[in-house]
DNA sequence: CGACGAAACGGATGAGTCATCCGTTTGTGG
DNA sequence: CCACAAACGGATGACTCATCCGTTTCGTCG
């Protein structure tokens, strides 16, 4: 089961960055690889060598909250009532979204340069798409919503809670709660 | 009326500058002051007098695009059905946010550096004021649903719009119009 | 237990970008 | 036509970025 041969010094170096990616992304900071260096006491090649690009930094960053949501999703497969279990899951998305800068990037750019994440997207997006497909012949949704729609939707949802002042995040869950609504709303059938 | 006292080749030069910047902006390229001086044939010190910032650049470029909105406000209020005409207004505040991409921050950025901007800001939300005004006392929207809503919703919608390729002009319009009528659908009085 | 090879480290460094300063040019009013 | 002021432009120092390579540390094998 051992599938990476790596040495300790460097797992516990790659904790450290990603934490501190972790701190730097929560903040809203742009992540510049130089800086983390610095900020986790270790030398900028080391950084560079676990994280080539800084996106590859906010993947390996979202991997946690990615498989919160995948958990959430499972949870809410198992639920009785479809458009329940869609709209709660829903409300994880952006709230997660709001909670974890680095999320948004990873969940609209589907191309993930990072083989882990890529099966984590894969995994959240068929548990998604089973709960989507429910709630669909359920009749539950308005005609003309496919299912292509549903992600940049929660995104742009989340970028517009964003545009809340950055220093209340209350506010901007409040917002999320409230432009998800009104979207739910939007794609509900009559 | 001759408010500026400006030279000639500082208006050629501005007009330049001004012209660069806007082509940038609407490929999507970071505005690079430095870039756009040599694109525009000037001197970095001349871009840098006119435009202290990016920023400031941007708010510039996006004057044409905001005149229009003005305008398009402008004939909306003059329609007889209060929704028709909101939506309509709707309609091209998402359209020129994709056909003009420095749109979105001046729109979403109330605290306008250039005075220019803010004069002009203060206009549209005037207008769009009365236009909300109208369908609002029409009880045409549903409960909950206030002015302060609308300017998020409508980056948002762009910001999903534009997650479409960037190289299909024709499928991110389609989407923002699709994501609108989600958005009006969900704000609409039952 | 000691030594060897490989993996990882880290900082010095060259390339590239940003924004300012100041000597020169150009337009304008008398 | 002249003189003054406004505008110009590029050289330049501060800064950031990402790579390279000599050194250190880990894990293993005799």
């Amino acid at each position: 089961m051992a599938a990476s041969p790596l040495r300790k010094d460097a797992v516990r170096n790659r904790r450290r960055i990603i934490e501190v990616g972790r701190e730097l992304v929560a903040d809203g900071a742009p992540v510049q690889l130089n800086e983390v260096a610095r900020a986790a006491g270790v030398g900028v090649a080391t950084v560079y060598r676990h994280f080539p690009t800084p996106q590859a930094l906010i993947e390996a960053v979202s991997v946690d909250g990615l498989e919160a949501l995948i958990r959430a999703a499972e949870r809410a497969v198992d639920r009785d009532d479809p458009w329940t279990a869609f709209r709660d899951f829903l409300v994880g998305i952006v709230d997660a979204q709001l909670a974890d800068a680095a999320l948004s990037p990873v969940l609209s750019a589907p191309q993930a340069a990072l083989p882990g994440t890529a099966h984590l997207l894969e995994r959240l997006s068929s548990l998604f798409t089973t709960l989507f497909g429910r709630v669909s012949e359920a009749g539950r949704l308005a005609p003309g919503i496919t299912l292509a729609d549903m992600t940049p939707l929660m995104c742009g949802i989340a970028y517009s809670a964003r545009l809340q002042p950055a220093d209340d995040p209350q506010a901007r869950a409040a917002a999320g709660r409230h432009y998800l609504d009104v979207v739910l709303n939007g794609i509900r059938a009559r």
